[in-house]
DNA sequence: CGTACGATCTGCT
DNA sequence: GCAGATCGTACGA
């Protein structure tokens, strides 16, 4: 297990991150309690022209501030008054990337999940959307902006790699006001029969 | 200031 | 499958 340092976050190629994180760990220690889950879905936000980007346009307010930092930032936004957004910024020279982690199986810290997420068991809901991902692991709005190399969020390498086969590619979600832009398929999912089997081995039930 | 609207989740049908 | 919840943020007046 080796954790990704900052060089990992400077490539300007968002797309190539986006799906190279598919595999990867995100964990938090937050509140002192250790907590991690396999990424298995994300999604790109392709720069200043990407209509479905809080960036798009070079938009540039106190909320996305961050995106326009040096890669290897969290940005945390809350959507919809109420679900925290745990997004990875990247590139090196001020051009607003970001990956939104859609998706985790969890794996560490079970028991602190499941009361963050005031849940008794998991279920096939448990950390498979943005908003329930970020609540089991204690990301908060509050975290945007704190860098991923140091001790409260980071990402792992415990070597779980997968072929470009078994990695769906696909339209992003929600992003409809995006017009043409939302048909790209800037949506990285491992396959489905591949999360079952984890989730299973893990967990002890099928997804 | 006032207003409109989400990079969503949940529970109910 | 669908509607309601819910509030910070963005933007226009």
């Amino acid at each position: 297990m080796k954790r990704l340092e900052e060089d990992y976050y400077l490539g300007n190629d968002v797309l190539q991150i986006a799906g190279d994180l598919i595999g990867k760990f995100l964990v938090t220690n937050i509140d002192g309690k250790l907590t991690s889950g396999l990424i298995i879905e994300t999604e790109a936000y392709n720069g200043m022209a990407d209509r479905a980007s809080h960036a798009y346009n070079g938009r540039r307010t106190k909320r996305n501030e961050i995106m326009y930092s040096r890669g290897g930032v969290a940005y945390v936004y809350l959507c919809y008054g109420v679900h925290h957004l745990f997004n990875i910024v990247t590139n090196s020279c001020d051009v607003p990337h970001a990956i939104l982690i859609r998706a985790i199986v969890a794996m560490d810290g079970i028991d602190t999940m499941l009361q963050r997420r005031e849940q008794s068991r998991i279920s096939g809901k448990f950390t498979d959307g943005p908003g329930t991902l970020s609540r089991a692991l204690g990301i908060k709005t509050k975290h945007s902006g704190i860098p991923l190399n140091g001790n409260l969020i980071w990402l792992e390498d415990r070597e779980y790699n997968f072929g470009q086969d078994e990695i769906d590619r696909g339209p992003r979600i929600g992003v409809t006001y995006a017009g043409k832009d939302a048909l790209l398929p800037y949506r990285y999912r491992l396959d489905k029969k591949i999360i079952a089997a984890i989730a299973n081995e893990r967990h002890k039930l099928s997804l």
